[in-house]
Order: C-alpha cells, then structure tokens, then sequence
DNA sequence: AATGAATGAGGCTTCATTCAT
DNA sequence: TATGAATGAAGCCTCATTCAT
C-alpha cells in the first residue's frame, strides 16, 4: 500500500492527541484507557499504536505540547516594549486564556501532568524545562528592567519571577476546582499586587519587614 | 487475639496512613500497589482491609487529613494579634512548614491530590472543603483588619485570600519539581509583595489599575 | 477454665447450626460467609471453630441432619397400619411440612445440598444414604403390600419408591422458586395419581402401554 | 487479527461456554475459578472477558440455554398428534435424554443453576421462566387433551402439568447422584403412573380422594 | 474457654500492547 | 497500512482459618 503523506501522518497525529486531551483532562490518566482514546479519535487500536509507542509517549508528547504552548505565551507577552506593560501583558494574556475553554480543558491536563511529573521522570523533566524556560524569559525580563531604571533592584529577578508563576499555577488549580472562580477580580488583584510589589518605594529604599510590623 | 484497645486500632490505622503516604508521595496513586503499602506497613493484606475498605478510601481519608492540617495551620497563625502580625506568622508558618521533610513528603502527595480531584468527585469535595476552609478564614481575617483600618478598604477580602492561597500552591509544585528551590529566598520575597500590596501607597490612595496599564 | 457441661455445648453447637441453616438457606454456602454465620448466632470466630473444624464440617453436619430428619418421615409414616394408609400418610405428612416455615428453609438449603453433593463426595455420601434409606424403607413398604395383596404385583417396587421420591424432590424444588406453589393442588394431585397407579385394573391384568395408546 | 466474521465469534462463545459448562457441571459455579474456563476452553483471560463480562453473565446465558432447550423438549414432544402420545413422546424424549452423555453433564449444571436460583435474582427469573413456559405449553396441552374428551375434566391440567414436572425433575436429581439409576425402569413406571392417573376410573367416576382416605 | 485481630492464598477482572490477517 | 481480536501480567479485594492473649 501506499505511503501516505507526512501531512496525512501529521493530521493523524493531532486527532489522536486531541482525543488524548479530551480523555486526561476528563479523566486523568489512570481512568483513562486507551480505549477511551481510541474511541474518541475514531481510530483503531493499530493506528495509534503505529503513531505512538505508548500510552505513556502519549502523555509525554501532551507534556511537551503544553511546556511549549506556556513558553510562547510568555515568550509572546515579553515582546512588548516598556517595563510595566510587558507584565501586565502577561497577566492578562495568561488570565485572558483562563477563559477559553479549550485553554481550560488543557490546564486540566496540565494539572495532571503535574502529579505525573512527581513520578515519571521523563514528565519531570519535561515539566521542569517547562517552568525553567518561562521562568529564565521571566526572571531575564525582570532584570533589564532593572537595568533600566524601572524597577527597585533589590528585588531578585529570579524570585519575583518565581512568585508569578507561582501565582499563576496557583490560580489554576482553583480554577480546576472550582469553574466559576472569579479569574477577572483575581486578574486584577494580581496586577495590583505586582504593581504594588515592583513599584513600592522606587523612589528610595524598600520597605523593610520590621517597618510594616510596626507602623 | 482478643479486643485490642482503641489505641491499638489508632496506631494500627496511623501505621497503615503513613505507609500510603510514603508511597503515594512517592510513586502516586497508580503507581501504588496495595501490595507496596501492605509491604510499607509491615501488615498483612487482611490487615489493610480491616482498616480501610478500600484503595480510594485510603486515598480519601488522606485528603481529609491534609485537609485538616492546612486549616488548622490557617488557623493557628492567624490567632496571632494585629495585622500584620498575622499574615507574616501565616506566611512563614506555612513556608517553614516546606523545609521539613515530612511535611515536603505530605505536599507530594498533597500534589497528587489535586490532580485526584479533577477525577474523582468524593476528593473533589475534600480538596473544595480543604480550600475552602482556609479561604475563609483568611478572607475574615482580611476583613477584619479592614474593619480594624489597619488595610486599605478596596481591596476584596476574598480575592486577595485566593492569591495568597494561589501563591503557597503554586510554589509547592515548584518545590516539588525541584526540591533545592530556594524557600528562603521566596518567603523574603512573598512576605515583601504582600506588604507592598496591602500597604501600598498608603500615604495616600491606592494605586489604581487604569492608571497603571496606561502609564 | 471450668469444663462447660455437655449441654452447654449441645446448646452452643445447635445455636451455630441455626444460624448456619438461616444463612445458608437465604444465601447458599458460597454467598455466605463464615462472618455472617458468626453474626447470626451470636458467637466469636474462635467459638464456632471450637465447635466445628470448618465451614465444609458445618454443611455436612447439617447435610447429616437432614438426611436423618427425611427417615425419620418416612419411618414415620410407614408405621400406619394397611397400605393405602401408610401411603397417603405419606404425602400428607410430606406435603403438610411444606406449609410449615421452618420446613420450608430447611428445604432450600436442601437444594443447596443436593447442588453440593455434584461436587463434594462426603456430602454426595451424605445425600446418597439419604435418598437410599427412605427408598428402601419405602420399597420394603411396597413389596410387603404386594406380599399382602394389596398391590399389582407387575410394579417394580424399587422403582415405585424412586417415583414417589421424585415426585417429592420435584416438588420442592417447584416450590423454592415459587413460594405461593398450591402445596394442596399438588397433594391431590399426587394422592389421585398415585392411587390410580397402584390400583389401575387392580382386578385383573395392568394396563398395557400399547392398549393406552390405542384406545 | 482484523475482524473477523459473525460464525467466528459464535464459535468462540460456543468454546467459552461449552468450558463453562464442562467446568460448572463438574465443580459447581463457586468450585470453578474462571482459570478453569480459560483452561479448559483454550482462550486468554481476556478473549472471555471480550465475549462475557463476567462469570456471573456466563452463568445466566447458560442458565438462558437450558431453559431454552426445555422449552423446546416440550414443545417438539407436543407437536405429536393424538392425546396418549403427545405424553409419551414427552416422557421418552425426556427420558432418553438424560442417556445421553453430553445431556446429563448439562443436567447436572442445571441442578447447579436451581440452587443458584435460590440465592441469585436473575437466575431465578430465568429458571422461573424455564419452568413456566414448558408448565404452560404442558397444562395447555392437557387442557385440550380434556377438550376433545381424551381426558377426565376432574384433573386440573395445571396441577398435573407440575406433577409431571416433578417426575422429571425428581429423577434427573437422582441420576446425577448415582448414575446407575435405571432409567428405562422409571421411564416405564412413569409412563404407566402417568396412563393410569389420566385414564383412571374411565369406565365410571375418578377416585375421590376423601373415599381413599376413608377407606 | 473464649475472643477477634491477623493472615495470605486465591478469586475475578482490567488494560496496555501485540500481531495475524 | 490498517484492523481489532487476542494476550496475560498485574491489580484489587475476599474470606476461611489461625492463634496470641
């Protein structure tokens, strides 16, 4: 028979992977048998087999997709020019995504790959380049803005990069847990709160703990 | 053997839990066999299930035990006097907590949890209590210190809980994805970010976000 | 520990062969367990395996006591003096204990007795000196009334008993799947037919089949 | 393999329930683990659990099997034209069945299915129609036999359809505890039990019961 | 004698993967 | 290439029985 087109090879790819997202985010990856992919891709159990070695390649390829989806999203919001506005760009592109149900419905796979990663070492390091990039991209952007004057240098770049993100898969485990969490006021506290936090004091020293203790 | 005492019954119980944790943090709970945590817990397979019904309820009471913890640990530190007081106990509580490593073992499998949840409806409403809880308690505390004027009245208590809760989850997962994350350095930086956002231009009125994105 | 009276085991040991006959009669041998043995009559594990070596002792103890129960019907109701009479004593005195609740429980678990001897040759033993004994009593029974005239002598007396045997066993079974079974019908019925039997043309020649077929 | 025809997957359902009877007729349904099955029918675990979804299904379709052979035993014997003869036909059909070596190892699952019935809903729903069916088909016949005055009106047609059942039943116990039993001897009595109750007293008025009570 | 906690072999079933067609 | 039937290791759990107290 005939060898069919990489573009055919390609679409084949992403059906079975689409279905896969369906099935994890719905399920996780325990629950989810690869019947239950195959069904959803209206393939055969061949087929898949003859795209992926493995349930579990399955899953790392979705762990790289997402690493890869997040990585542009930061990428993306560093482009713009001027301190305060890349940050904010960020904030709201990442909320922004929140919203959609397609995004959604990945963050949920997202979540387990998480868990997965705590076991499966090549998920960990798939997930570990996953946050290091976005963080790298993060904490570099932290530090030219730094090193043009717009932001108090006290601040480690790296940290601060830290908490954002942090920030950000925080408030998508609650919104696993609860769909109707407010991402619109969250969106905005946050932007207060990185605002408030890059912004105290720029026009002398930090405020220091035992200050603010005491006031 | 006879009518064993009820204490007995507890340790046995404890025995069985700690056993589930240690190999649940380690290995999630697929990965976890029954046979790996009667082998953990030195009992026999009758043992475990005169003690728990099931793998799931294993997994369920451990939800329900975090659950207790991390209220109980909202609470503690907010029994603290005076604002600020209050939410630095909080924060240093809760990041000291992760430099132990019982308590890192317990996050791993915490981790797992939250991906448990997204699947399994009866963890589902243990991980909503277990968040729940502590928000409000939170979001009172920040109330009241509102109520007190010790806070600027504009930000919402609720919200403002949620990205604190959002901030310690968010770094448990960076920690358990790379366990030489700097916790010192994140408490410095979370504790200086919540001033900011809660004091922020107190010496006048608060930062407004229009104003911000158009800056 | 003072010795227990022999009484007292009597008691002790018919108290488990009650509870054993509720549960087995209700659930069969596999769906119940020795748990619900021990529930029902009120004793420890320990006590029961005092008094029996093992579930299988207990189903052929009880095996035995039914075995000996039928007998003794028949034994029963052989006494009556004339044939005829001892004949429908029979029927009645068997028919009449299917009204009779704690017959009618006995009975099921008789069935499951009677599956149980197709695969566990003590309780086959058990079952076959059960049917065998009342056979021959029956059989003598019946040769005696042909010695006495009373009967044809062209019937097999051996065979006759059979028939009446299963005429009965049959009947139980019609009755364990359907407990509202006209008992009365049935004993008429088999009253009528047995009479015809052994009295058909009484007075001369039996009836041939072919005759039958043909008038 | 690719898919493969309708006849192929009939004939491996054959084999698995062929085994399941072989297995069940010699050890009883809890005796015979489904590795018997798989043993004995030559298959994989899983090739039966892609025919069957449980033991407990492959119990109920048998159970489903034998009541359909009954049905028709009796049916077929009743499509003989004539009164007398439609019975005998019933009773040798019936009784030359159980010489039969592959008919007597489904005989005695059936006894395994009728204790089964006792303790198991949807196996008693099935034998109830199992014996219900050919008890109607039976009363019904008697009933016409009574119509065209080839039979006393004094008999009640359902009654003697039970009777009849009984017999049966009665006797395929007996032969599958000792199987020796003569069956051409019960065949015979039967036979003749059965013409002289039908015919009985043609000449004048049926035996009343009370009379042979009396006499 | 009595208790009931503990044992562990064995039961039923699932499911990722293979491979004949 | 594509199919889906077949495989069988491994998983969770039950339950008759033992034995320390």
């Amino acid at each position: 028979m005939p060898k069919v087109s990489q573009t055919h090879r390609d679409n084949r790819k992403r059906q079975i992977l689409d279905a896969a997202i369906e099935c994890f985010a719905r399920q996780g990856f325990q629950r989810t048998g690869m019947e239950d992919i195959i069904r959803e891709s209206n393939l055969s159990t061949g087929a898949i087999y003859s795209y992926f070695q493995s349930k579990d390649q399955i899953i790392e390829v979705l762990a790289d997709e997402r690493h890869d989806r997040e990585k542009h999203l930061v990428q993306d919001a560093l482009t713009a020019e001027g301190w305060p506005e890349c940050l904010h760009l960020l904030i709201s592109r990442f909320c922004d995504s929140l919203q959609e149900s397609r995004e959604r419905k990945e963050r949920r796979l997202g979540i387990h790959l998480w868990a997965e990663a705590l076991c499966n070492p090549k998920v960990l390091r798939i997930i570990r380049r996953g946050v290091n990039q976005p963080l790298e991209l993060l904490s570099r952007a932290i530090g030219k803005a730094q090193g043009d004057g717009h932001l108090r240098k006290e601040i480690d770049s790296n940290t601060a990069a830290r908490v954002l993100i942090a920030l950000f898969h925080g408030f998508v485990l609650q919104q696993a847990w609860d769909e109707h969490a407010d991402v619109a006021a969250f969106t905005k506290a946050v932007q207060a709160m990185v605002d408030a936090y890059f912004s105290a004091v720029s026009k002398g020293r930090p405020v220091k703990i035992r200050e603010l203790r005491s006031r």
